[in-house]
DNA sequence: CTATTGATGTTCT
DNA sequence: GAACATCAATAGA
């Protein structure tokens, strides 16, 4: 057992992670770490929507794209970015309720997001939600998968301080603050405002 | 550091 | 046809 929290424990985090809506699980779930196939870091940004949000792709009811949303929490809701990026959302519990993990700290597989991501500062690598699908290799044949299982590993980690803001790159809802973070993280896809 | 702009394909109206 | 949960390159402060 090399991990300080066993797999076990791991589960049952998760399983109350996952009991949250998105909004709670959001901002719980920075400081943990996610990897696929061992390739990964901690998250230090994160953003939640769900079916009554009107910045959300479920709030038009289930469509054959966002089927994933209002399906079982636990699952990976794999979408498209403007013809050109892929980003990722783990389902949550409530209404088409999911997070979009939008950055990580990179820990681990440093070699391999580099040669993914065409390069080495480390401070670009996964700041944003494309940019961390790409260093992960997180892609559309991801969709509708369980966070739980091979090749993915979501495990607990502690986190300093969280800091909470307005959703970024949306036009419509744009008041909520349903954006989170790590408090002065260098990693992230765009600093929080200090109020 | 911030602001702006072009690239790109899918989804929805 | 419009909108889009983004990114990289560029220009300027």
């Amino acid at each position: 057992m090399t991990n300080r929290i066993s797999r076990s424990e791991a589960a049952l985090r998760q399983a109350e992670l996952f009991s949250s809506h998105a909004t709670v699980a959001a901002a719980q779930l920075i400081g943990w770490t996610l990897t696929v196939k061992g390739v990964g870091g901690r998250i230090v940004e994160t953003e939640a929507y769900d079916h009554e949000d009107p910045a959300s792709h479920s709030f038009a009811g289930p469509t054959a794209r966002n089927a994933v949303m209002f399906g079982p929490a636990g699952h990976i809701y794999v979408y498209r970015s403007y013809g050109l990026h892929w980003c990722m959302n783990l389902v949550c519990h409530g209404t088409a309720s999911a997070v979009l993990i939008r950055a990580l700290e990179p820990t681990r597989g440093l070699d391999q997001m580099i040669a993914r991501r065409g390069l080495a500062n480390p401070r670009l690598l996964c700041a944003g939600p494309g940019r961390l699908c790409q260093a992960l290799g997180v892609g559309p044949e991801h969709n509708g998968v369980r966070i739980d299982q091979a090749p993915f590993e979501l495990t607990p980690g502690p986190c300093v301080g969280v800091a909470s803001g307005r959703r970024i790159g949306i036009t419509k809802a744009v008041e909520k603050r349903w954006r989170f973070g790590e408090q002065g993280s260098r990693y992230l896809s765009r600093p929080f405002q200090s109020r």
